[in-house]
DNA sequence: CTGTATCCGGTCTGATACTG
DNA sequence: CAGTATCAGACCGGATACAG
């Protein structure tokens, strides 16, 4: 049992906290675990995101290394996006806590009444 | 294997990681994974975190039902910061994340060079 | 010790429109 | 199809000072 190393900001924690912990990552992750995807298939499976931060998100996936974009010379034009290892690594632990989710979102929404989550 | 199920705003997945996503919660998460803590402890053990920031998360962390706060009546006054059940349940799958942070966090941090995260 | 009040700025996120 | 440009707002998070 790890006891708490994790709190200098230069701590891994931290680091890769700070790259998937934004708003869409998991999500795209999510998503494309189950295979390749189009930039499109992408937008539509995630719900909700404009294509400026899909773009976003994902070309700071591909620097981060968890994600492959692949550019198809066609016309009309084809992308996919593909999870490395690296990413494809990450999808197991990340889906331990959306699995998590699953089953205990009753419980974490029971308790919530009339503050919001920080300000 | 579940396909992509988690995308309309109201899923699991999302509720969630719109708790757990912010800056400081996984940090105190896993701080208090250790045991009890009092305020100024956890403020030590996270690092860098102001008062007001680590009150809100706290408060937040609360409300949804993952810590409790003890107040003892004493002087000078105490308050201890408790995982519930719910909360050390949640520390295993993420901490399993964490965990594939050590491991990995080189390989996320080589390929980045001249980009900031999503901006 | 354990917070709260106020002020403040940066960042993330989004809407909309437009391009190769 | 797959993005980019621009504009703008909301929110998160922080500094500092003060209170019970």
């Amino acid at each position: 049992m790890d006891t708490g190393d994790a709190f200098d900001p230069n701590c891994p924690t931290r680091l890769v906290l700070d790259r998937i912990g934004d708003k869409w990552s998991v999500l795209v992750l999510l998503s494309l675990a189950d295979g390749p995807m189009r930039f499109t298939e992408l937008r539509r499976r995630v719900g909700g995101v404009t294509p400026k931060v899909l773009t976003q998100t994902l070309r700071a996936m591909e620097y981060d290394g968890l994600l492959t974009r692949k550019v198809f010379a066609e016309v009309p034009p084809r992308v996919e996006y593909t999870l490395t290892e690296l990413g494809r690594s990450l999808h197991e632990p990340v889906s331990a806590v959306t699995q998590w989710a699953e089953q205990n979102v009753g419980r974490i929404m029971g308790s919530r009444e009339a503050i919001d989550h920080a300000q």
